[in-house]
DNA sequence: CTATCATTTGAACGATTGTTCAATGATAGT
DNA sequence: ACTATCATTGAACAATCGTTCAAATGATAG
């Protein structure tokens, strides 16, 4: 009979180290905190948002201006910048019927660049 | 008659500032250092990773430590060390059946940890 | 007030993701 | 050899994601 595999029943006696493990669960950061941080990662986790806010980094840009750097639809750009607007990371400014879009600041760039740095290409 | 909407045929003449475009443009890095970068971010968009990560801050643990520590099964903890093992960012050492994970540097949490501090809980 | 242009939105899709369950490897002790 | 224990693996699942297409705003110009 095939013994079912939960957190209850597996290394309590042998392998965990209850020192260890009581100092190591100090180190993790609460729900909450993990959220708002995974949440900006995963902004930056896709190459077309990427893109999108490099374009960004000098000069403000309207959505098609933005299209054409990226080689993409103004239906794609307008989606990905939806997400970044929500996570505050880019700005908007409407001039007519043109809108153009820039860096909400400079911290999530200089985190990409940052990492960019760390490739050597 | 309805008209499809492409990259080819929209902003063309009124909108796009060639000026602008062309310069954006060259901030842009390759696709190869994209996918380099996105995918270490990707990584540490996920509450479980950074989690297993940042138990690993300060010493090494074995896999039923890091289970322990999350209250999470053996199951899920050796299936997200495996994608951290893949992108280098821990490192393994077998002791008897055990396996002691530890990290593969400090580069990532110091990233974690940074961006954590940006966050004022 | 109609036509046109820049942008936004929503539905749909295939692809990928995180997690669970069950099975398999591998090592140690009897 | 047999059994128990720690770890890895693979199949399966729902959930989420990035992208595309088509339609809908909202603003401007004639």
């Amino acid at each position: 009979m095939p013994r079912k595999q939960s957190e209850k029943d597996v290394c309590t006696t042998v392998c965990v180290n209850p020192v260890r493990v009581k100092s190591a669960k100090k180190r993790i950061y609460s729900e909450d905190k993990l959220n708002l941080m995974t949440e900006v990662f995963a902004a930056i986790s896709d190459n077309t948002r990427v893109k999108i806010l490099l374009a960004l980094k000098e000069e403000e840009l309207c959505v098609c201006d933005i299209a054409a750097v990226l080689g993409a639809s103004i239906s794609l750009v307008s989606h990905q910048l939806r997400i970044l607007r929500g996570l505050r990371m880019v700005k908007y400014r409407n001039e007519g019927r043109m809108v153009y879009y820039s860096l909400f600041d400079d911290h999530i760039v200089e985190l990409i660049t940052q990492a960019g740095s760390h490739i050597e290409e």
